[in-house]
DNA sequence: GCGGTGACAGTAACCGGTTTCAGGCGACCA
DNA sequence: TGGTCGCCTGAAACCGGTTACTGTCACCGC
């Protein structure tokens, strides 16, 4: 195997046949005698010839891409989602690109921009414009994951309403606290944005009134020994629970209660979302909601995937995957049979 | 704007114009008139035509695009790796491409087929096999992040012998600390391999026995609990320090002490590595070594774009950036002058 | 008036594949 | 022996851009 900057052509001459021989075989389309083969196969090998992906992708008509765009990396959540969509798309010969518009001005332009080098889109919700998104979606099929699209744009997004709305009533009435916080910004993302609001409701169905609000961090641990740091540092009252908006904040503000001595859930009540593999596994383990991130990425992949696959370039309709409430130790609930991990 | 597929033919046939002459006016290269320029960028304008990727990638004979391998994702490590990457890229009209090889057999295959589709490759160390890397590096030029390649590949690194070598001296010449252990699988990672071996040979330096065996887990924060769990329970004696491979896994060993009553460092000292934005603000904060990440990745990606852009398809020679060890509480240091951020 | 020059536009080749279509050829049948 | 049919092969068109090259025309100086 020599370079592998060969041709179809080259290819052929060195075979001694014709370049749609040689592109026969490369695919296996077609009838080719065993003779030809031979000789086609035999020169592919000898010069190491790999057929060049955008020449191919041009005849097709197709990129064999798909792109994901989010905000921003930070924890097991975007890492989840980014391993889902990758390992739906790849055994379809399709490769991953990423756009991260972190702070990014022309984050719009960008994802337009990739919208001329892929099959089909997968949007984190709040991540573009609506506008940017329905010019996207005009080029390309376009899903909105953990979020609702404009238009007819289909998304893919787990339930958080049910569950953060079952969570805090359990709080409320199974444990009876009172003085309860959020920590986590809903203008930062749909998701926390459905989670906020999910738990004020859960206070006024109980006639409870609900903090007016929330402790607005980013969504990172560090971001939740912070809001610890704000929320139990000396002067103000203590509240008797911290819902917090995803388990690393949990984690965070776990961590920053007890090296401040307190005991969780005895002192303070604890609970996250996502239901990352640490939350099974610190001491007390974390009450929280189990959340199919990668199948959601995976969902997206599909639905993209199908869509491109037609003609008809519509992705069809939007899915609402279910989540699950997981009652450990932190919410005061008794610790489940051992210390199990429960992995 | 109607649809966006739109050709330089069509557009040429709507404007009155040569296809050159559409493509002149999108590129802005070349001569044109005023009068010619203004019915171009009317029919593109009205037609909402954007050149087709494929066909430019094709014509220039590069694809635009950079890959970026590695094993699976876990944790800030990775995420800082990909922003770095991806911030450095994207400036230069690239996208990303990226492959999570995470425990897939044909993982050398999809790096090959990678090959094909962008104009470089970064691979994170130990990802693939050596002979998938010097196969790739026949294709395109590559970079190994984090690791050493084969032959004359590239390679851009952090400095972890000279800081975890420094560090574990400090635990044992400076705290006067026995029985330290090691939390980290060398085997999983070049990285590691390298902490591992430079935590041995600090002990050798001061005639000390290291201990013959790691605490061979993974590198997430629930792999930390898990090692807490087995170091801190019950029979065994209890190690004076452990020293993780990297922070996520310290985070946990943090948790598992804690939430076991244990004081930090009183009875138990820790250390990280990677210095994520949690370590500078857990309570005790935590010692580690501050790796330039981001920064890493992003010279990579500069390594790979200067090749690509020559002819010759040669990255230049290795690099090793400087890291930074960072004294804070959890080995028994005096916590900063107040409880600041550190940030 | 003529040759030279510079600005601009268009034709066609090219990038590296795939695929249509037409034709050659042997087998088989009447 | 002539006619069909089916299998195999190759020439050429095509995907959607870029660009080398050719040509036209106006304007300039001598």
């Amino acid at each position: 195997m020599s370079n592998s900057r060969m041709t179809v052509r080259e290819i052929a001459k060195l075979a001694g046949v014709s370049v749609a021989t040689v592109s026969r075989v490369s695919n296996g389309t077609g009838q080719v005698s065993e003779e030809m083969r031979r000789r086609v196969l035999e020169a592919i090998e000898k010069h190491g010839y790999r057929p060049d992906h955008l020449g191919r992708a041009l005849a097709a008509g197709r990129h064999g891409a798909l792109g994901l765009v989010f905000p921003g990396l930070s924890g097991p959540y975007f890492t989840e989602l980014i391993q889902g969509f990758e390992s739906e798309a790849v055994p379809s010969r399709a490769s991953v690109h990423i756009l991260c518009t972190h702070l990014r001005s022309d984050a719009d332009d960008q994802v337009l921009e990739m919208g001329r080098r892929v099959d089909g889109v997968a949007v984190i919700g709040g991540t573009i414009s609506d506008e940017a998104l329905l010019r996207l979606a005009t080029m390309v099929p376009v899903v909105v994951v953990a979020g609702e699209g404009p238009g007819d744009i289909p998304s893919v997004r787990a339930d958080n309403v049910g569950s953060m709305r079952a969570l805090t009533r359990h709080l409320l009435a199974d444990h009876d606290l009172r003085d309860l916080v959020f920590v986590g910004n809903p203008a930062g993302s749909p998701d926390v944005s459905e989670r906020w609001a999910a738990f004020r409701r859960a206070h006024h169905d109980l006639g409870i009134e609900p903090p007016a609000e929330p402790v607005a961090v980013h969504m990172q641990q560090a971001d939740g020994v912070l809001a610890a740091d704000q929320l139990l540092c000396g002067d103000r009252p203590r509240p008797a629970g911290v819902v917090c908006a995803n388990d690393e904040i949990a984690l965070g503000v776990l961590v920053g209660a007890l090296g401040r001595g307190l005991r969780v859930p005895q002192d303070l009540v604890i609970t996250g979302f996502d239901d990352v593999p640490a939350a099974a596994l610190v001491t007390p383990a974390l009450t929280t909601v189990r959340q199919p991130v990668r199948e959601l990425a995976a969902e997206a992949a599909r639905l993209i995937l199908r869509a491109a696959g037609q003609p008809g370039n519509t992705p069809a309709g939007s899915l609402v995957l279910p989540t699950e409430l997981v009652l450990r130790g932190s919410c005061g609930c008794p610790a489940p049979p051992t210390g199990g991990t429960g992995r």
